[in-house]
DNA sequence: CGACACTTTGACTAACGTCAAGGGACGTGG
DNA sequence: CCACGTCCCTTGACGTTAGTCAAAGTGTCG
């Protein structure tokens, strides 16, 4: 698979950052400030980023591409805590205990923000769409504890499925598309899990008719209900 | 032990809430807002808070006792996904695809907000101690994946206790005291293991003599040192 | 077309979970 | 203050899931 070379559908990554933010009502003051303090940042594949600010926490929106968040755990053992896709932005941690890096899954275009001021400028305007993106890496890193912590090779892999689904899934009349950016080992970085096992497990929904796969990346999703019952969306009534 | 029932060092939640915030220049028209919109609520040890607010993001402050957010997958397998202390902020999901549940870990006395009325309030004032807390649970929620996805039993259990040493430990000249609110089984919900495991590690880190227990809560830290060797607080040195 | 990296599959192993029984702590009532 | 009951914790034996090691197969790119 091509890696759908950059064709700058967005030309000017900040004016992408500025129509995903959506808070037209910023004084001009503000924008010309955020200009100045994005610092534009271009990964190839596999590229890990420099992140100079790091006494300061750190936004990085995602203008192309996509990227991972890796912590690292002694030498080699490494654990994906988010997938990053275009027109999201990933707060990066400073007080965490564990190193992380950010890394390049496909060529891509990042924008860099010292947090801090991103914050106090933006909220200056209407309701910080940024505190809200923040409060969503929060959900989405609880769900990750509870996909680690007790959920079954299966149900992890139906999980990770159903959830670039919403993020990167073209949906067809019958069937819903993926193009998958990452590879297995990057998967099983992401669940807990052995490239092995989730080889396993792929097969295992191929051989239920829930998966087709063409390739390394491509998976149609044959049957999205029964996917969504191997991932026990946990449907408890309490 | 008895759950040294509340003596209510702080008589007054919000005045604690206020205290822990640091925003003094906060008008006082936002403080008599905020103090309308903060919700008292009072849960016995065991007890689960009832939640009227669901359909907006809710920030809970601590103001005595501990508390645990905890995911529900399917009927019966739960993870917990956070502690929560005194003088802590806990802000809770509502774009996740898991329910939770906040429940008491020790009688407890919380304050509950409508998180967007904070924030809105707060960022007036200086930069938001609110947002600085989020961006903590968020750095606490992703190293909790890489310990959950990527540390034996071994290591999750002393990345536990030198976590709970940082947010709960009382420091003597040579140990290190440790009276934890929290069952085994708590435990093991926090970590992805069983209460079995947790109780076999708790032997394993006391025949070493890292560790001494005196009754089911209480437990001093003989050797930090070695304790943060076997929590691989991830020394790489990239 | 060929090399290489990624993926799949299989056989075996180890870590943790499950099941079961016994022991200790805590708290209540005498 | 002691006795007892209950719940929680600990320990042991065994089973299961996912990891490890190894080899063959397949896509991708030069």
């Amino acid at each position: 698979m091509k890696p759908k070379s950059l064709n700058h559908p967005h030309a000017d990554p900040f004016q992408h950052f500025m129509d995903v933010l959506r808070s037209p009502d910023l004084p001009e003051s503000s924008i010309s400030f955020l200009q100045s303090c994005g610092r534009p940042l271009h990964l190839a594949r596999g590229e890990a980023a420099e992140l100079r600010e790091q006494e300061q926490r750190t936004a990085i929106f995602v203008s192309e591409g996509a990227a991972k968040l890796v912590g690292h755990v002694g030498a080699d053992r490494e654990q994906i805590v988010a997938f990053c896709f275009e027109g999201e932005l990933l707060i990066l941690s400073v007080t965490s205990h564990t190193p992380y890096t950010l890394q390049a899954l496909t060529e891509c275009r990042l924008l860099a923000f010292p947090a801090g001021d991103l914050i106090t400028k933006v909220t200056e305007a209407t309701s910080s769409a940024i505190v809200e993106r923040t409060f969503l890496a929060l959900d989405q890193a609880r769900d990750a504890s509870v996909l680690l912590g007790r959920k079954t090779a299966q149900e992890k892999l139906a999980s990770f499925l159903v959830s670039m689904v919403d993020r990167i899934g073209v949906v067809g009349p019958k069937i819903i598309a993926l193009d998958l950016p990452m590879s297995r080992r990057e998967i099983g970085d992401c669940l807990g899990l052995t490239i092995e096992t989730v080889s396993r497990q792929l097969t295992a929904l191929r051989n239920h008719g829930i998966i087709k796969t063409y390739g390394r990346s491509k998976i149609t999703i044959l049957d999205m209900a029964r996917l969504s019952e191997r991932a026990v969306q946990a449907s408890c009534t309490t």
